[in-house]
RNA sequence: GGGCGGAUAGCUCAGCUGGUUAGAGCGCUUCGUUUACACCGAAGGGGUCGGGGGUUCAAGUCCCUCUCUGCCCACCA
């Protein structure tokens, strides 16, 4: 054995080596592959723009699951000769990564307010650098083959100028508008958010009911209400038109509690006769559905909160309390005027800010929004019409849905950190919507007839925003790039489901209006990563694993299968720290696998086939009629797998077809066909040795190509070791699939299947009996009809099952031994002459046990047989195929009885 | 209130357009250090595929329904 090579696999040895080797020569490069002359010319770019990770902090499973699945299918692609290109980049994350600062400086005792703008800008950004420095050394620990020459940041100058461009396009089409219009308003972070960033929680809360006095009468409507301090707010209430005790009563006036203020009662559809006591105090300044049902009738808006969400001035006696203190307050205040009825406990659903966690204040406020419904519909035909393809399909519905129900996207935020909104305004608030404070100050110059003093807007998008334009800022959009005219639009974009709204279908949107093309043809979402728990990992549940952890541990390839293996699109995945092992002792079998290829290679010459493409060269078999059974059957199994792999990459089917190239290297290449090539091997330096060493350098060279977008830092390593391949071919990356066009020997499987039958027979019966396992094993072994069968491979035989091979009968002809155990598989029966004592009881019971199964399938196919209905409805081959089985199992039943009967008697 | 998904071995999950006796990893039992690998090998045990109907020659797979569970969306105050 070459002492070079280490007996177990150690990741730490070559992975971050090969990936710094891949990343300075410039592999992930488009332009590289062109050079090497690896492109296809056939095929069109294959882009990817990878989701760029928040800047908030380190990474966790969670992307990491991202960040394999890319690679593995720009890999994938980038191997068939598709000119691959994947893009990284980060993401400002406003409100995020902000309130960590802010966070972050509240801890030592200071605040934004306390440094102000600029010197909290470059706190963000330098906490920007630090997170920015780790989220790529994990990625690139990761071994990622994306372009970092191409790295983006939402924030960098170009992405910016895509920002006010799109703004400043928008905007002079009508679409982005500014007004007073009641958004949730966040106490906490002091900004608006928009509707995606709001999560509802269900509490145990309480219904208040109360009376609504009408004006002018004794009477009173009962009003049902969770949040009795919006009293104060309220301008309206609201009736069924049928109702009979109240519907007549629309058009009159009702007073507002404590203040004695008038306000109508108007009638509503959207009043739900069954809820509550059948009427609802309309708040339209603090309550989404107040707002709407108000605007339907001329409410007014009254502001009772202010920016803290405190009681402000206008609540009087109130001011400067809390929501909940107010409530208290309030409430009492009415009791004590005799105007509430009862309290009784309910469920209520509180909107929460999903950065902070506080309670989301419905407020009126000056915010920009952009009009949706267009571009809505426009994305949703992109999808409906097959222009873009959502995988898994199922979530195609729920994006429709969506899209049907959208409101305006409020794209303003009260915050410091993202893209200034690029509008300035003139003394008398004269708006001048420009790409930078010149063009506005020169507008403002015409417009005013004089220099003026202008202030740009305080606020600054919502950083989805900027996301929303990703796809295309990144090629370099708006200019017309070489980059943005050849790669754009992209192939396939990948991301959670989680952000299907909040991301995917904005930049469709997005796209569409400012591009006039899709942004990607294929959405592919891979399911939420949950920690051991079940729960989803975040870095707010503190249940994040970090990638770095696994890799130092397992190696970055076991973290990739392991993920890779475990997804299957759209569902979500546990992570197990067992698979991570399970997946390391995997690329040591496959290393060891490669070593023992080394070993048997040395001194030999391994002949490499010659194709046009230097990129398809591979190890050259053998003559035919130098293959062993053996040889036949890997090769067979080999163009299966790698057939079927081809058909699961097509229908998005990785983990699927991880598993299969698993089972096939461990359990048929190694557990098989390894052992079978040992017992060629040892007949020293025959043609036949060296005709097996071809057919293993072949199987595990090609596997490794196939393994490569799942393992790439193993199969990197084992393809440059491989023996005798030409220095032109660098790395297994530029290895290209889609070469095997062999014809799977189907007469091989069976063959050689019919042969791992009989070697586990006897194991079994071994283990069974209890033989020593040092034991060899005298036999007879008959096959009826193809005794030639085991004669070719009594070797095999011998030494899978541990058989006296010179003692042994291979064939037909031999006499039955007097005393024996009896095996049958198929169509083959094996005697084990026995002399010494045989438990004829066991026997029995063994035989009996099998003869029981054998009856039990045989009744199973015969009633299948004789029911008409089935022979003259199912395919022909399914009726074939039983009927080969029945006449096996016919068979081998006849024979186990026969035998029976001779121990009985 | 709507929509989507899940329920398969002790655990975590695969099972594409219905077609052998339903699989994997881990765990479990027994055996084994045979010169690629103990991060290994061999042999086992373990499932009425959530319940009930239906369609079909044939159902884990399709339809209906119920139970449990997760998620998304939504103006029951």
């Amino acid at each position: 054995m070459s002492s070079e090579l280490s007996r177990v696999y150690d990741p730490k040895a070559h992975e971050e080596r090969l990936g710094a080797w891949w990343e300075a020569q410039g592999f992930f490069q488009p332009e590289t592959q062109a050079q090497l002359g690896q492109l296809d010319p056939e095929k069109p770019p294959f882009v990817i723009p990878m989701p760029p990770p928040n800047v908030t902090g380190a990474l966790h499973l969670g992307h990491a699951i991202m960040d394999a699945v890319e690679d593995f299918l720009v890999r994938a692609k980038r191997q068939q000769g598709y000119p691959a290109l994947w893009i990284p980049g980060t993401d400002h994350a406003g409100i995020a990564t902000q309130s960590i600062v802010e966070r972050f400086l509240e801890e030592s005792g200071s605040s934004r307010q306390a440094i102000g703008r600029a010197a909290f800008e470059q706190e963000v950004w330098s906490w920007k650098e630090e997170y920015h420095g780790r989220i790529s050394g994990q990625q690139r620990r990761l071994g990622i083959s994306c372009d970092w020459q191409r790295e983006r940041f939402t924030l960098d100058p170009n992405l910016s100028r895509a920002v006010r461009t799109s703004f400043v396009r928008l905007y002079e089409e009508g679409l982005i508008y500014r007004g007073d219009y009641l958004v949730n308003w966040s106490p906490k972070l002091q900004t608006a958010v928009s509707d995606l960033e709001v999560e509802y929680e269900e509490m145990e809360g309480t219904l208040y009911t109360f009376k609504y006095r009408l004006q002018g009468s004794d009477d009173y409507i009962p009003v049902a209400t969770t949040r009795p301090e919006t009293v104060l707010g309220d301008t309206g209430l609201a009736v069924h038109p049928d109702d009979e005790r109240y519907g007549p009563l629309a058009g009159r006036h009702v007073l507002v509690p404590l203040q004695d203020r008038p306000i109508p009662v108007v009638a509503d559809d959207a009043v739900d006769l069954s809820f509550g006591t059948g009427a609802f105090k309309i708040t339209p300044g603090h309550d989404h559905t107040d707002y709407e049902v108000g605007q339907r009738h001329g409410l007014p808006c009254l502001a009772i909160f202010d920016r803290n969400a405190h009681l402000n001035e206008t609540t009087g006696k109130f001011a400067g309390l809390s929501r909940e203190e107010g409530r208290v307050q309030i409430w009492a205040d009415m009791e004590a005027q005799g105007l509430t009825l009862k309290t009784e406990p309910h469920t209520v659903r509180v909107p929460r800010s999903q950065r902070s966690g506080e309670i989301i204040e419905p407020m009126i406020s000056t915010q920009w929004f952009v009009k949706m419904e267009e571009m809505a519909q426009r994305a949703k035909e992109a999808v409906e019409t097959g222009q873009i393809e959502i995988v898994p399909s199922s979530f195609a519905k729920v994006y429709f849905h969506w899209l049907d129900n959208i409101r305006d996207w409020c794209i303003s935020r009260q915050l410091w950190w993202g893209h200034r909104i690029p509008v300035w305004y003139g003394p008398d608030g004269h708006m001048f919507c420009a790409m930078d404070a010149e063009e506005a100050h020169a507008r403002a110059q015409c417009h005013y007839g004089a220099p003026t003093r202008l202030e740009q807007d305080a606020d600054v998008l919502d950083t989805w925003y900027s996301s929303g334009l990703w796809p295309f800022s990144i090629l370099g959009w708006p200019e017309q790039t070489e980059d943005y005219a050849r790669y754009y639009p992209a192939s396939v974009l990948e991301t959670g489901y989680d952000i299907l709204f909040f991301w995917v279908a904005r930049m469709i949107m997005l796209g569409l209006k400012l591009t006039g093309q899709v942004p990607f043809r294929t959405v592919y979402l891979h399911g939420l990563v949950r920690a051991e728990d079940g729960k989803k990992m975040s870095k707010s549940e503190d249940n994040a694993v970090d990638p770095l952890d696994v890799i130092l541990e397992y190696g970055a390839d076991a973290l990739r299968f392991a993920l890779l293996t475990g997804i299957s699109p759209g569902n979500d995945l546990t992570v197990q720290t067992s698979r991570f092992e399970n997946n390391r002792n995997f690329a040591n079998k496959v290393w060891n696998a490669f070593r023992f290829l080394r070993f048997h290679a040395e001194g030999r010459t391994l002949p490499l086939t010659q194709p046009e493409n230097v990129f398809l060269t591979t190890y050259a078999l053998p003559a035919p009629e130098l293959l062993t059974l053996a040889d036949r059957w890997i090769l067979a199994r080999l163009a299966k797998v790698t057939r079927d792999a081809e058909g699961l990459l097509a229908a998005w089917q990785i983990g699927e077809m991880g598993k299969s190239l698993y089972d096939f290297i461990w359990h048929e290449l190694c557990d098989w066909y390894v052992e079978a090539a040992k017992i060629t091997l040892r007949g020293a330096e025959s043609e036949k040795a060296q005709a097996t060493v071809q057919v293993l350098a072949h199987v595990l060279g090609q596997s490794m190509r196939y393994l490569h977008p799942y393992l790439p830092f193993l199969t990197e390593a084992i393809w440059q070791e491989l023996p005798s391949l030409p220095s032109v071919i660098p790395t297994i990356m530029l290895a290209r699939w889609g070469d095997i066009s062999a014809a799977v020997d189907s007469q091989a499987l069976t063959d050689f299947g019919l042969l791992q039958k009989i070697v586990r027979a006897i194991r079994n019966l071994r283990a069974e009996y209890k033989i020593d396992p040092g034991l060899r094993l005298k036999v007879q072994m008959t096959c009826q009809s193809r005794p030639a069968l085991l004669t070719a491979n009594q070797g095999l035989l011998a030494a899978l099952a541990r058989l006296d091979a010179s003692e042994s009968r291979f064939g037909l002809g031999w006499a039955k031994p007097d005393r024996c155990i009896t095996l049958t598989v198929e169509e083959v029966t094996i005697y084990f002459p026995w002399t010494g004592v045989l438990d004829m009881e066991a026997e029995k019971q063994r035989l009996q046990a099998q003869s029981d199964d054998l009856q039990g399938q045989l009744q199973r196919v015969r009633q299948l047989l004789a029911n008409t209905s089935f022979v003259s409805r199912a395919p022909a081959e399914v009726v074939t195929r039983e009927r080969e089985k029945s006449v096996k199992l016919e068979w081998e039943s006849h024979q186990i009885k026969q035998r029976l009967q001779e121990i009985q008697g």
